[in-house]
DNA sequence: AGAAAGATAGTAATCGATTACTTACTTTAG
DNA sequence: CTAAAGTAAGTAATCGATTACTATCTTTCT
């Protein structure tokens, strides 16, 4: 839960607002979060959001400025601790994943800012992180096929949609069975269908 | 786009309604389509739609009965014009994509409603949905595995987990890009990458 | 056959509730 | 003391839903 306290400094006080939104995104419908739901769960009158943000989109918008922040820097370490290509793809799998047991309405609310239909900036900045992710990976599976460690045939934009795609569908199950954690069991057994699709044979 | 006329029998009327719906949803947030965009869809007034629906979430429900009805009737012929398990499971893919990109409001209405915190009646049509497309895709697989077509190893749960995220991260792709038909050229890439992973080899 | 009668479908106005956002006032911390 | 932070009570707009009423089609009776 987030700090109860009373008048905290400004940034404090947005730094917290973020944190309510990614856990009210958790339970229920992203693009239905209120203001008014993400005040009381900080323990705060609605108006006072607008103290620290000039609107709900900023607040939007700083969520995800949060979310890229912290995903693209775990991804980025895992990757750099592994000692190959494919054990960096493995890592980025699990630390993206872990990421997403720690914070489930992650996912939900990029994959949600990805629907609408006006072009805002939370919507864009969703876009670029993407956009980010996906050239990560494309990176690791091309020198992963230099290597020798991946199929020499393997579509590198195929395979980093399907990445991506394993872990939607990791959230989708997580959803239908309302259990986050059930994730974490379901990752390797699925990541390792995915690494048999892509690894390179002899 | 939906038909204009005036003075529609009742059971006309609410297959309209759901098309229009259909329609809706591949443009905007499924979860924001108001009751008055879809009458203005219609080239009706608001009030007429409850003329025919009790509620907003009874048509919903109408919608996911319709998903439902057309998206396992395609899979289901699919499935069973292929001759061996393997090229059913692959023929059910290109089935499910094809459906996609014919309504690409769809996938992104069966999501949105897996998100709501409510148990609603057509939050439970979903669930029910996805649960019995699972078991189709657990029938192939576990009867591939049978015929020595699959590996032996494979975990049906996972194959089948990663058979619907990868439908999904095809989604995620087709929403960045704005376009929904790249997902018909990406779709046969990214599934030979998951054939690769499931497949026996000897 | 044809007009009256009933049933069905659609309209326009309106309801209370909820939304994002604003303003005037009060409290707190340095 | 003062500036920052929070409260309380508003705003206009929009939501789903209901109302009273009108238009159109179908059935029935002579």
């Amino acid at each position: 839960m987030v700090t109860p306290n009373k008048h905290l400094p400004a940034e404090e006080r947005r730094a917290v607002t973020v944190e309510a939104v990614v856990e009210l995104a958790a339970e229920q419908n992203p693009s239905n979060i209120t203001t008014s739901a993400i005040a009381k769960r900080m323990g705060l009158t609605q108006g006072a959001l607008f103290r620290h943000f000039p609107s709900k989109d900023a607040i939007l918008q700083a969520v995800m400025e949060w979310v890229a922040e912290r995903l693209m820097s775990r991804v980025d370490k895992a990757a750099q601790a592994a000692t190959s290509p494919l054990s960096a793809l493995e890592a980025v799998f699990m630390a993206h994943v872990e990421f997403v047991i720690e914070r489930p309405g992650v996912p939900r609310m990029l994959f949600g800012e990805l629907q609408r239909a006006e072009e805002t900036a939370s919507k864009r900045m969703v876009q670029t992180l993407i956009h980010r992710y996906g050239e990560r990976l494309h990176q690791l599976i091309e020198q992963g096929i230099k290597d020798k460690e991946l199929d020499p045939q393997l579509d590198p934009e195929a395979a980093s949609t399907l990445f991506i795609g394993t872990i939607q569908g990791l959230v989708m199950q997580s959803l239908l069975a309302g259990d986050v954690c059930q994730i974490r069991q379901d990752a390797p057994k699925v990541f390792a269908i995915y690494r048999r699709g892509i690894i390179y044979r002899p």
